[in-house]
DNA sequence: GTGTGATTTGACCAAATGGTCAAGATGCAA
DNA sequence: TTGCATCTTGACCATTTGGTCAAATCACAC
């Protein structure tokens, strides 16, 4: 199947889900979050995910009808958080703001939600045989979309002419890398995301990376942050 | 079982592989790289890493004790091919030709080889369970020794006051994610670093964002580059 | 050619695992 | 309390899969 949306029990009566469906699905998620990011999907067992729940592996099936329903309901799940912060990128705004604004947001998802990083480069990295179609419509129409916001900056004078789309990737694979690649990180540097000091000074040097290769001038003068 | 060597059939009288056991684990390992990255390591089979190097599941197992033991014998094979270009990093070069040059490199490797990338990234997502002493010790050391060289460029005014960790994490990101996730860039381009033009405009952009990000000058004057 | 060790394979096994099912437990409205 | 729908579970099944083994075949030194 290649539908994303979740599945509900058997006979719904009522469009709205009773209060012990909400938790248990609530509760199948979050330990298939943390599951399907550790191994993978095919690594991934019913089992486990059902015991992290608190629930026998044949009521985590009276939920989801099968192991690839509850890995598409996650991936739905985090899908939307996810691309949230690129939405917001403000034609109106100022370049240097907004771009700053949006790497920092990447990097605070990365830190809070690592494991909804992994399942999705888990996923893509197998060949995105769940959500290449999103990728190919949603996805595709917001990165043309900001890719005119950066194009019009720069036609305007506002920063230099870096590619929009490959400045887009250049965010994204840095931001989420450290998500990614945090075990890594820890290996090398001894600490990561998790760690507030070392939150800032990521924040600090791939904002001042990128926004100064792209020409705009950061961190400003005067500006607060280090 | 830890160790990422290989593991040779029963009784190796001859220190030297003979002819056959060459060329079959050479097939062998080259099967295992397809399989392991493109299913990770719980999805990838014995059975169709036999079949890819055209022989029986017994054969294979004759040649590699384990499934684990493929896997961490492919996991060598590619680490050392992953690692050299950082290695070549000179002290006595130009700044912004020897960053050039490493970033230019390591996206050739991720064009030449993708599933080498992936299967990387996918051990390291799913916490590095082989290779992580390797991480700990080898690329650590290797990460100080180069970060050394970056802090000396900075210290003589050679380029601005980046961290060289996060430097370098960034340089890994951007030039990894071509690779790793390259069937979002096809969805999202229509292509990917195997078109020669996409392959090109890649090493310019990232080049430029990266080293004016770090206060070179690029692409130099004159320069015949993109 | 012949014999010996290296190579190759099919048959087989045990464990893991996704999923089914019937029966029992529980929540809840009347 | 009673009745019914929702919820929960253990027993069970079929398939997949990593790995073993004895037998067959092959390469090659003599």
């Amino acid at each position: 199947m290649t539908c994303l949306s979740g599945q509900s029990p058997a006979s719904p009566k009522q469009v709205g889900l009773s209060r012990i469906q909400e938790k248990n699905r609530s509760l199948i998620l979050e330990a298939a979050l943390g599951e399907f990011s550790k191994k993978g999907f095919s690594g991934a067992t019913v089992e486990r995910i059902a015991a992290e729940a608190g629930m026998s592996k044949s009521n985590l099936l009276y939920y989801f009808s099968s192991k690839e329903s509850i890995y598409n309901a996650t991936l739905a799940h985090i899908l939307e958080i996810w691309l949230t912060p690129l939405k917001t990128l403000d034609p109106l705004g100022d370049p240097a703001d907004e771009l700053a604004a949006y790497i920092r947001q990447k990097i605070e998802l990365s830190a809070e939600f690592p494991e909804a990083s992994r399942l999705f480069a888990n996923e893509v990295m197998q060949g995105a045989p769940q959500i290449l179609p999103v990728l190919q419509t949603d996805l595709k129409r917001l990165v043309l979309e900001k890719s005119q916001v950066i194009k019009d900056w720069i036609e305007a004078g506002r920063m230099d002419a870096v590619d929009p789309v490959h400045l887009i990737f250049t965010i994204w694979a840095t931001t989420q890398h450290y998500a990614d690649f945090s075990v890594q990180i820890r290996a090398l540097t001894g600490t990561d995301l998790s760690d507030p000091d070392f939150h800032q000074s990521t924040v600090a040097a791939v904002t001042s990376l990128i926004l100064n290769g792209a020409g705009l001038k950061w961190p400003r003068e005067g500006d607060p942050g280090a």
